[in-house]
RNA sequence: GCCCGGGUGGCGGAAUGGCAGACGCGGAGGUCUCAAAAACCUUUGUCGCAAGACGUGAGGGUUCAAAUCCCUCCCCGGGCACCA
């Protein structure tokens, strides 16, 4: 026997791995275009096939320990399904546009292109260090062109459908980060994601992809998405935020009361309230404020409250008292159910961006207009009361509406009766209440209004002020307006030369900025904005199953036996952000037919793509007829693109087709837990970083991913712990030690073992054979048999235990099983050698190594392929997985407790196979002395568990 | 405020309603050694000399049987939040 080196087994399995391209992708998707399951390639004789993601790294620096663990959950669940006999795709790559490269240029004077290029062959000698099977032919790095031409590609069928578009708005500027931010990266109290600056309001034009046209099919499509974790769909649907509830038009007037014809709508969840309107409220910046207010003795007022609340950032409108400054405007509208005159108030709890910025107030049912209303005065009438309210039986007896004179300590929002309420007197209120359906149906029939949906998600705003990035495939044209960039003119290559360490911009770089107007041929220039580096991430599973297709993003056949991905890991902190965009990303991409035709069908995609770039000029021409392109950039008919349909549910479909003809990118997902240490995440700023480096190089690439799949289901926080790391490291080298022994590579040690432990043997399993009388010679030849079948017995049980727990994530568990098995062979190994079986002795070590495989790879196929001596199968992880049988997990006879009136009193054994009537008469016998004559009213037979007798 | 998770020995963590604490760490004692390391063996929830009693955040309930299901709370973590 040699000593476990991990740094010699550990490379020369590496490079053995490469040379022999044991993780290269079977490539045979070209001709296939049909949906199959598991069961279908299994007919045709070809393996099912598995995809395996995990969330592709920043090449920010080096590797970090969650890195470790995320990459390692995957590999794992890679190698298994191999041995399970699926073809696998298991692809790397890198996120590699963004602005920590531009800082990080800025700081060690480099360009961000050789910044972030280091960095990934420094990450991908780690990664290739660890051990990881990825498929290193397909690597996407999302900088590389041959990738970013088909984001711009993208962008293109996107905007040619409607779904983007430039506008003026107000959005979040990160002043530290120097750009606009999308809804997503907003954090906490108004926090940049990246940097933690406080974020400022801007009124900015800028690009958005409209992924609110998706609002309900995300929302709705969670439900599908049944192996997903609660709580990412939960954050999921929170974000989008959907409402349903009613459009009113109210009608503005004058002071009489004299209807005006103009009209403002308002949203609310309950039109059950309206007759307990009492003011109405517009938001300081809705864009009727200045027209109201213009030239009246009212305009400095309402002026006053909108400067303050343009000044005010997002942590002050979201801390402090929440105090409610308002203005009257001096005008009115009509409320539409009862015609009362409402005075027209403009306050800054009223938001812009939620509903139409306007709101009708009600301030006996809503806290926040009870606040206000009794801040400046304004009437409370109440409208829906609680039924058990002493003030519902006062109410119905007073003839005219009651106002100010009923004082509430708050407004009560919860289901009642509602009252003063005219013809609706009478009915259940509250939300979603038949009075509320009532309202609106009233409402419906005259006009004034309608059931609607709201939702809390934001388009989202893609164009960054920075230059290491997707460039925008844009054009400004001064007489044009903004023009798309012909598709044959992609990619539009970004510099790598521009000097962001003397503050240049892509605007600097005339080679860059300069062009000729693709629709008039005048001068004009391109767009300097590049895309949120998102957009880059929102794809990049799709471009795996096809990474080196020049004529598409991916192939239609490709996406169809790959997508969608079977099992996607990565962090928490993107349940929103990337989650949320990579399925929009992929909806899209459905509808607009990229997974071919099946698939739009269903959606009703209209586009014609059979002309690619000429239909793309055809509607850059219509950009251009355009008399106000600045703003109106979209394209006029999305009619015609349905995204509201319905998700083609047909149950007997495969789950997997039936997800991406859903359009979702991911059919399960695990969400890993953060590495920790002393109870914080690890980080460079607390300096409370283990480096993955100096781990591999003490114990082990190995010993490393053992410990981090051990120490923590993979879902929850992981604590680091040298102690643990260290145990993990003596389990390694115990079954090192047991495999020579075990298949006979090292006789010397046997005989040690042998000479060393005789004694000990007998003491150890005495209790075993307590039971056996005869010689000591015969004693032993008993115990030997037991032993073995013990020994047989947990060689299934660990088998099938690891096997369910793998298949469940459950890989701490899965490790436990293994290392009860080499426990259990710790004792069989104490026999000596002529008590022990050849057979039995190598199909233990063999299990060792096959469980261990997918977890500790290098160590497993040095021990296949050295003491195993199974150079002739090949490498360990193109072995099946092997098969376990719970009847030989099962002993004769087992232990059961019996228990009386739930505690348990004594222990029967009996023959596994015993039937209940035999097991209940044993029970009684053991319970006889605790029940002392009393007679048992009722016995319960847990088979195999325990006998519950109740007297 | 609303919505999700979670609370089990000294620690990380196990337990389809069926013997709580698997497995590992740590601790204690031992074997081997001139000694140490490594390895191996025994032991280790709490109280108790013991018989035994108690024990999964707290309190109730359902059940022959509850860490697990139900109700009322407490604490910790996370998400959303002046969203009409």
């Amino acid at each position: 026997m040699y000593a476990y080196d991990p740094q010699v087994v550990e490379t020369k399995w590496q490079e053995n791995w490469q040379s022999a391209g044991l993780y290269d992708t079977v490539d045979d998707t070209a001709d296939d275009s049909t949906d199959e399951t598991a069961d279908d390639a299994a007919k045709q004789g070809e393996k099912p096939r598995y995809y395996v993601l995990e969330m592709f790294p920043y090449p920010s620096g080096d590797v970090h320990m969650g890195h470790v663990r995320n990459y390692t959950i995957g590999d794992v669940v890679s190698r298994y399904r191999r041995m399970r006999g699926f073809d696998v795709l298991h692809p790397i790559g890198w996120d590699s546009f963004g602005l920590p490269a531009e800082n990080a240029a800025i700081r060690q004077n480099t360009s961000p292109a050789v910044w972030t290029y280091t960095n990934i062959e420094r990450q991908r000698a780690s990664l290739k260090r660890l051990g990881f099977s990825y498929d290193w032919s397909r690597t996407v790095i999302t900088s590389d062109v041959d990738y970013y031409r088909w984001g711009q590609w993208i962008f293109l069928r996107f905007w040619q459908n409607g779904l983007v578009e430039r506008r003026s708005s107000p959005v979040n500027w990160c002043p530290s980060c120097a750009t606009v931010l999308a809804n997503e990266q907003v954090v906490g109290n108004g926090a940049c994601w990246r940097c933690g600056s406080v974020v400022k309001r801007r009124e900015l034009e800028q690009w958005f992809f409209k992924i609110t046209d998706y609002a309900e099919e995300l929302l709705k499509d969670l439900a599908i998405l049944d192996d997903w974790p609660q709580r990412v769909k939960q954050m999921q649907a929170n974000w989008i935020g959907k409402s349903q509830g009613a459009e009113v038009i109210f009608e503005l007037c004058d002071e009489q009361g004299e209807p005006s014809k103009e009209k403002i709508t308002v949203f609310t969840t309950r039109p059950d309230t309206l007759f307990g309107a009492s003011f109405f409220l517009l938001a300081p910046e809705h864009p009727l404020v200045k027209g109201l207010i213009a030239g009246t003795e009212y305009a400095a007022a309402v002026e006053r409250v909108a400067t303050k609340a343009a000044n005010a950032t997002a942590v002050e409108r979201a801390q402090g008292e929440r105090e409610k400054n308002g203005a009257f405007t001096g005008r009115y509208v009509i409320n539409p159910v009862n015609g009362e005159k409402l005075p027209i108030w403009v306050s800054d709890y009223v938001l812009m961006d939620y509903g139409t910025g306007a709101v009708m107030a009600v301030p006996s049912g809503d806290q926040r207009d009870f606040e206000f209303a009794r801040a400046y005065g304004l009437p409370i009438p109440p409208v829906v009361v609680a039924a058990d309210d002493p003030l519902l039986a006062a109410l119905s007896d007073e003839p005219t509406r009651v106002q100010n004179d009923v004082d509430w300590p708050a407004a009560y929002d919860g289901p009642g009766i509602m009252v003063q309420s005219g013809e609706f007197t009478g009915m259940d209120g509250g939300k979603d209440s038949a009075g509320s359906q009532a309202v609106t149906n009233w409402l419906e029939q005259r006009g004034l209004g309608r059931a609607t949906v709201n939702y809390r998600l934001r388009d989202w705003l893609i164009s960054r002020q920075r230059y290491w990035g997707n460039p925008i495939p844009a054009i400004h044209c001064e007489t044009c307006g903004i023009v798309p960039v012909p598709e044959a003119d992609l990619p539009v290559l970004l510099p790598l030369d521009v000097d962001v360490t003397a503050g240049k911009s892509l605007a600097d770089y005339p080679e860059f900025y300069n062009v000729t107007c693709p629709q008039c041929g005048g001068a004009a220039h391109r767009e300097t904005d590049t895309m949120d580096t998102f957009t880059c991430s929102s794809w990049y599973f799709l471009r795996y199953t096809d990474v080196h297709n020049d004529q598409a993003p991916f192939g239609v056949a490709a996406a169809r036996a790959w997508m969608p991905v079977d099992q996607y890991i990565g962090g928490i902190e993107h349940a929103i952000l990337h989650l949320l965009y990579a399925r929009f990303f992929t909806k899209a991409l459905r509808d607009i037919g990229l997974f071919g035709e099946k698939y739009p069908a269903d959606h009703a995609v209209q586009a014609d793509f059979a002309n690619g770039s000429n239909v793309l000029a055809g509607f850059a021409n219509s950009l251009g007829a355009d008399s106000n392109p600045k703003v109106a950039v979209t394209s006029p008919d999305t009619s015609s693109f349905d995204r509201k349909a319905d998700s083609p549910a047909d149950p007997s479909a495969n789950p997997k087709a039936a997800l991406l003809r859903a359009g979702e990118p991911f059919a399960r997902l695990l969400t890993q837990g953060m590495v920790k240490l002393g109870g914080e995440v690890m980080s460079k700023s607390k300096g409370n970083v283990v480096a993955p480096e100096e781990v591999i190089a003490a114990y082990g690439a190995d010993a490393l991913r053992v410990f981090i799949l051990f120490m923590a289901p993979p879902d929850k926080d992981l604590e680091w712990s040298k102690e643990g790391l260290e145990g993990i490291w003596r389990f390694l080298n115990r079954v090192w030690r047991q495999v020579f022994t075990l298949s006979g590579e090292d006789m010397d040690a046997a005989k040690q073992t042998e000479g060393q432990t005789e004694g000990q043997t007998k003491d150890q399993t005495e209790k075993l054979v307590a039971q056996e009388a005869g010689t000591q010679a015969e004693a032993q030849t008993a115990t030997a048999t037991q032993v073995h079948a013990e020994l047989t017995r947990q060689l299934h049980r660990s088998g099938l235990k690891a096997t369910e727990d793998i298949e469940r994530f459950n890989f701490n568990t899965a490790i436990s099983a293994v290392m009860e098995l080499s426990n259990s062979a710790a004792v069989y190994l104490k026999l000596p050698c002529a008590q022990r079986n050849v057979n039995l002795s190598k199909q233990v070590a063999e299990t060792l190594v096959l469980l261990l495989a997918p977890m500790a790879p290098h160590f497993a196929e040095e021990l296949w392929q050295g003491p195993l001596d199974n150079v002739h199968k090949g490498s360990v992880h193109t072995q099946n997985w092997p098969r376990f049988d719970v009847a030989c997990a099962q002993a004769n006879t087992i232990e059961m407790a019996v228990q009386i009136n739930g505690k348990v009193k004594a222990r029967i054994t009996v023959a596994a196979d015993a039937v209940d009537d035999e097991v209940r008469t044993a029970a009684l016998i053991a319970a006889d002395s605790f029940l002392a004559g009393r007679q048992p009213t009722k016995v319960i037979v847990v088979p195999h568990k325990l006998v519950s007798i109740v007297v």
